[in-house]
DNA sequence: GCGACAG
DNA sequence: ATCTTGTCGC
């Protein structure tokens, strides 16, 4: 089985000039006025996160679907491969994308939204790695990251469900929902062709038994596995 | 100049 | 992200 990811996209920026100049054409093409997957009916959902070894210069991403009511997986998918970019804040993108691609080419489904481990359009140029991914794939994507990155927020409420917005200065760029009562909230933003109040209404969803939305910890879990195995071998 | 900084 | 023990609790 081929767990090695495909090169580079070919014209893949090498350096943070470039990176930020592919990102100022590119968020030209971001879609914000879909409603995205009404939140109840039948949806595929799905959750992609990577993991590192900067030692070996490997990471590994992961793709898992869920059906969005149940919460049950039905495909998984991961893609093994060399560092594309080093970690700068606002550039988060560059790493882990071109990884998440090839995961995504090989899961035996079509996303009906896609899950982001961080920000979309909650980003110092609008354009986080939620966003980013949907430009690329034209798939329906949102953000849920665990920090609020530079933005500020008022606590919300302590229920769940509850929610207060993430501002940047005093433009509301994404929202810190409460998943659990009681429990630190998460941070959405939109990414591509789905509203804020339905990418938090399915976050609630996927976010039914854990603080954290299933397809991330899903994801979470398997893309660590395979760097486990892609570092011991076999 | 200094601090902050998704993963 | 990653480095890391025990511990409290369902």
């Amino acid at each position: 089985m081929n767990h090695t990811s495909d090169e580079l996209p070919p014209d893949w920026p090498t350096t943070e000039r470039q990176a930020l100049a592919v990102q100022l054409d590119l968020r030209t093409r971001v879609v914000l006025d879909e409603p995205g997957p009404p939140p109840g009916a039948p949806l595929t959902a799905v959750g992609v996160d990577v993991a590192y070894d900067d030692e070996r210069d490997l990471v590994a991403a992961a793709a898992v679907a869920l059906d969005a009511r149940t919460l049950d997986v039905v495909a998984e998918a991961t893609a093994v491969g060399r560092v594309a970019f080093p970690y700068v804040p606002g550039l988060l993108a560059f790493r882990e994308i071109p990884a998440v691609l090839t995961a995504l080419r090989r899961l035996g489904a079509e996303p009906g939204l896609v899950v982001c481990d961080g920000y979309g359009l909650a980003h110092p140029r609008r354009f986080g790695l939620a966003a980013h991914l949907g430009v690329l794939t034209g798939l329906p994507t949102i953000g849920v990251a665990k920090n609020p990155f530079t933005f500020h927020y008022a606590p919300p409420g302590p229920d769940r469900g509850d929610a207060s917005p993430l501002l940047d200065g005093d433009e509301e760029v994404g929202r810190a929902l409460r998943t659990r009562t009681g429990v630190k909230p998460v941070f959405v933003s939109v990414g591509h062709r789905v509203s804020l109040d339905r990418a938090c209404d399915h976050v609630l969803a996927l976010a039914r038994d854990f603080r954290l939305p299933e397809t991330t910890r899903r994801a979470d879990a398997l893309c660590r596995r395979a760097l486990a195995q892609a570092v011991t071998g076999g």
